[in-house]
DNA sequence: GTTGTTTTGTATCGAACGGTATGAATCTAT
DNA sequence: ATAGATTCATACCGTTCGATACAAAACAAC
């Protein structure tokens, strides 16, 4: 789920020529005595759990398991950190959205969505919630950016949704009758919903029974 | 829409014999320069759109047009104000809830359920979202007393539209196929999704059409 | 006018915030 | 071994956080 382009330096093309970029890790001077990869799937449980604003740094080095010199060298500051765990939670627990879009059907493709969100959502491994709704919802004035860019996140996961309904519709397992529109959004809707109700403490059992209700309803 | 006791003072019980608290405010003394009343208003703004953690006291100060020690005088202290926001949100915006639950049949319920979030939503009075799920949906430890509580405040809206639909199955207007508790999971759920549809900068127009979608594909 | 009570304005508290300067430590390359 | 490069650990920066101490101001009662 490659919806944000993060890095700066490539998407603006200040680096001239065919300059490279970290091709390989440098191999002088004292090595790393962490795995980013890991530390960065440690601060993402750490926004997930306290969003963006509640999660310190003092939180963040400590979960990471690093100190903050070798978090602001490597990651550049918090905002640049948690840009990178929206984007490793596009791509890692959130990845079943973009996934499900290669369902065969608008039927298929719904069903998947839901039942995989579930799952998602279920998985007591997480944190409770979705890290894309909750962790910057709505905030101070310094964090407007990081707002703006998960709201984004957001919808584009949707955007990614209503152009697969309307896919359907051309290849005609979705009714003309219904609007890819509104059958995007609802379904966003839903998944929507379904982040809330696990915050607010459902089981997994009745978030499966919920979504079993919800596509019984479905038209089609 | 009194989900919630917060004066603690009554609740437990703690003032003797028939004390009475503030029956009148005090006649001596020099009065306050401000309402109150209209405070707590310009308040509710405030967190609604920067959530509990990302309203500062310099924030709510400003726009409530008083000095700190007389909000500290007036509401106790932040966590104290914004549970009386919480408060004020469920008796004013979000007091549509309680009231829908009045309509005679489950399918009316939801109907005014649905349509009346659209509205409230859709006002450009309130910033965009519906601050009980927005606030305080994650925060860091320091303010764990009020997610919890905001989560409360959700689960017993919840609660109260699944003892409606109950209710509903013993008049015969919802049929007993339907379990309560899926639908009333089910109804919260897109309560939520339309709040973060808001969130996510949906008009009022396509919120509209998304709830007419929804009512449609109901069974009943 | 004096006293007593409450509110207001200012100035500030200690703590925590995000972020950094600095030097010791640890590696590769020669 | 030495030099060069990078990272790590400590201690600290200025700012902002929520919350208050204190005294002047504004009222009612007498």
């Amino acid at each position: 789920m490659n919806l944000l382009t993060l890095d700066k330096r490539v998407s603006m093309n200040i680096i001239p020529f065919s300059m490279k970029i970290n091709p390989t890790p440098p191999c002088v001077g004292r090595p790393k005595g962490f795995d980013p990869d890991e530390a960065l799937e440690k601060a993402m449980q750490v926004f997930w759990q306290k969003g963006y604003e509640g999660a310190s740094l003092s939180d963040l080095t400590e979960s990471m398991g690093i100190n903050r010199p070798s978090l602001y060298a490597t990651f550049g500051n918090k905002e640049e950190l948690f840009l990178k765990v929206l984007n490793r939670y596009g791509e890692g627990p959130a990845g079943y959205v973009l996934e499900a879009l290669n369902e065969a059907t608008a039927r298929a493709v719904i069903e998947k969505l839901l039942r995989s969100t579930v799952e998602m959502l279920g998985d007591p491994k997480h944190p409770r919630g979705c890290l894309a709704v909750q962790s910057a919802l709505c905030c101070g004035d310094e964090a407007n950016d990081v707002q703006k860019k998960t709201r984004a996140f957001r919808v584009a996961g949707q955007k990614s949704i209503f152009e697969r309904f309307e896919r359907a519709q051309q290849d005609g397992d979705l009714p003309a009758s219904v609007s890819a529109d509104d059958l995007a959004r609802y379904v966003a809707m839903l998944l929507y919903g379904l982040s809330i109700q696990s915050a607010n403490g459902a089981t997994h059992e009745e978030m499966k029974s919920v979504i079993e209700f919800a596509l019984k309803t479905l038209p089609f």
